[in-house]
RNA sequence: GCGCCCAUAGCUCAACUGGAUAGAGCGUUUGACUACGAAUCAAAAGGUUAGAGGUUCAAGUCCUCUUGGGCGCGCCA
């Protein structure tokens, strides 16, 4: 990527300046883009940086080492200039330019494609959602983020796995048991009273109308809990494929926490909490097994086992993180819902008492979406059953810009959907804005072809010489480092922002400058351009999940 | 009561983790289709970054306080 190739020299620059100075650490200076109508494609703030460090005039150092930043980047940068408090910028050369453009043409699909992950192995466990009841709004942004994280990471060189955990055991299963149980009772025409805190969604009803089917097909009523495990989460499993979203795994709490007849003799969860006891992360007291974690900066110590003998849902869960590390993984990616951050500081608590570095665990917090229809906020909660379903949104709004529109903020930012509005909007929804780039250009191509102009080959893009042209060659070359931002961040919205980028980039040298023109040099420099354009808006799009359609 | 996250244009949000003149989209106003797709482009209006102090060459970003919101605080999951 353009940065870091940059960076390796301007380090370089800066290590001969500071040799002999006495200096703690080199600086960690930014290379940013100058803001509009300063010029310059890169600036780098380093000598602001140590300026301050050695209490000298930012000026002059900048002076003294834009000579030296200029001679190191000779090959790739064509003019060096101080602005600014001190600012160094710097201007990339046509040439470089030229040579990114033509690997573009080269790798075409695999264009952006890194090592950065030297396959290093990465679990991102998302979704996750309890099997009570059908996915929501608010799984729909875990999906598409998660889902889009495992693809930048792959693309990036990881070894990636995606994990949906399953919690099918527990008193929610228990609750979703009653709740099936008693529909099924008053479809009998029996007078059962419903659980107070039972799940009343119109779904309920429906499960228990299949239960009753089945029982009269197979003359036996199925277990009302296992049944309706495995009816929501066939329903769950159908909107995801709908959403384009896939999992490598389905991790079951009910293989870690309950035992099985001819099982070893302990579960998975006992024999975890056993380990924890035995090295003094865990202890009794009260009658009940208590976690440590207040040691790892916790507000307070957690109870593993009840005094009656269960398990909390806080010994499976480590339970299941033990497992992850014990395979191999050596990035732990989590999405979680943002309801849940005071969880967070357990877990890593959980993940040092494992003996792994906290920062093996990487969770990533979303803010839930807040759901409104025409201005009003509709409640989504499970168990009053007034939720608005990912398959109603998915069926409203659409898959490229619904998962579009899920990514366009960071995650921990709060996302209002108003359904009404992503209705109206659809027709100049910004997913619409990226995607006309790709069908527009290979309109483009189609009518090349028809005029008999040949889509690759010898090209002159010495012939790129405007303003509109050079703008929409450096955004291109920019694709991978794109791609590093989101994972340093964890976040593909930085991708959102370049397609979107990308595209305005794109119109204004459409409106300006003509592809298929008279000169038949100059349109195949186009075309090889306009070519580059659609093979890094369609690689872009494919690590979001969104299509890149030739014809709209 | 304690803790975490927020507050930026009329609305929804950016701002590359302390950098230059705080940017986009939507909405509003005005203009551009007899050559490759107008799902587009050009331009205008719109800001004391909730408020008050502080830290330094530099603060939307860091520290304190105030105000206003969201979420969490169980031997629930």
């Amino acid at each position: 990527m353009v940065q870091n190739l940059l960076r390796k020299h301007i380090d370089a620059a800066l290590a001969s300046w500071t040799a002999g100075k006495q200096i703690a650490a080199p600086p960690a200076y930014q290379l940013t883009e100058p803001p509009k109508g300063i010029g310059g494609d890169f600036a780098c703030n380093a000598a602001l940086l140590l300026a301050r460090q050695l209490k000298l005039n930012p000026r002059d150092v900048a002076e003294e080492l834009s000579g030296l930043i200029a001679s190191r980047l000779s090959e790739y940068v064509e003019s060096v200039s101080i602005a600014g408090a001190g600012f160094i910028n710097m201007r990339l050369s046509f040439k470089f330019i030229l040579s990114r453009l033509e690997d573009i043409l080269a790798r075409e699909d695999d264009f952006g494609r890194g090592d950065t992950g030297a396959g290093r192995k990465v679990l991102i466990e998302f979704v996750s959602a309890n099997p009570t009841g059908p996915l929501h709004i608010g799984h729909g942004r875990g999906a598409a983020i998660g889902d889009s994280l495992a693809r930048i990471f792959s693309f990036a060189g990881f070894s990636v796995t995606r994990e949906y955990y399953l919690n099918d055991t527990g008193n929610q299963i228990g609750m979703l048991a009653k709740s099936v149980s008693a529909r099924y009772g008053q479809l009998r025409g029996e007078n059962v009273e419903f659980p107070e805190d039972g799940y009343k969604g119109a779904y309920i009803s429906a499960i228990a109308a299949a239960a009753r089917a089945q029982e009269e097909k197979a003359g036996a009523l199925p277990e009302l809990g296992a049944f309706a495990v495995e009816q929501i989460l066939s329903g769950i499993k159908k909107d995801l494929a709908a959403f384009g979203v896939s999992f490598d795994n389905w991790f079951s709490e009910t293989g870690i926490a309950v035992k099985k007849s001819g099982a070893p003799p302990q579960t998975f969860v006992e024999t975890m909490c056993g380990r924890l006891l035995e090295q003094g992360f865990a202890y009794e007291k009260d009658g009940a097994l208590w976690f440590a974690s207040s040691r790892y900066g916790d507000d307070k110590d957690r109870v593993l086992k009840r005094s009656d003998g269960r398990y909390t849902y806080l010994a499976s869960d480590i339970a299941y993180h033990k497992n992850k590390l014990e395979r191999g993984f050596e990035l732990l990616i989590n999405l979680w819902g943002a309801d849940h951050h005071g969880y967070v500081p357990r877990m890593k608590a959980a993940i040092q008492a494992l003996g792994a570095p906290p920062e093996t665990l990487n969770i990533i917090l979303y803010q839930l979406v807040s759901l409104s229809r025409a201005g009003k906020p509709v409640s989504m909660s499970t168990r009053s059953g007034e939720f608005v379903t990912l398959e109603e949104v998915l069926s409203e709004v659409g898959r490229d810009a619904c998962r579009f529109f899920f990514m366009l903020r960071a995650p921990d930012s709060p996302l209002e959907f108003d359904l009404e509005l992503a209705k109206k909007q659809s027709s100049d929804n910004p997913v619409f804005y990226v995607q006309y780039v790709h069908a527009r250009s290979h309109s483009i191509f189609r009518e090349a072809e028809s005029k008999g102009l040949k889509l690759s080959g010898e090209r002159q893009f010495s012939l790129l010489t405007t303003a509109e042209e050079r703008a929409l060659l450096k955004r291109l070359i920019l694709f991978a480092d794109t791609i590093d931002l989101c994972l340093k961040t964890s976040s593909p919205h930085h991708m959102t922002a370049y397609l979107m980028e990308l595209a305005d980039t794109y119109h204004r040298f459409y409106e300006k400058c003509r592809v298929l023109t008279d000169d038949p040099q100059l349109s195949a420099a186009r075309l090889g351009l306009v070519r580059a354009v659609t093979i890094v808006i369609k690689n872009g799009l494919s690590l979001l999940g969104v299509s890149a359609p030739e014809k709209m």
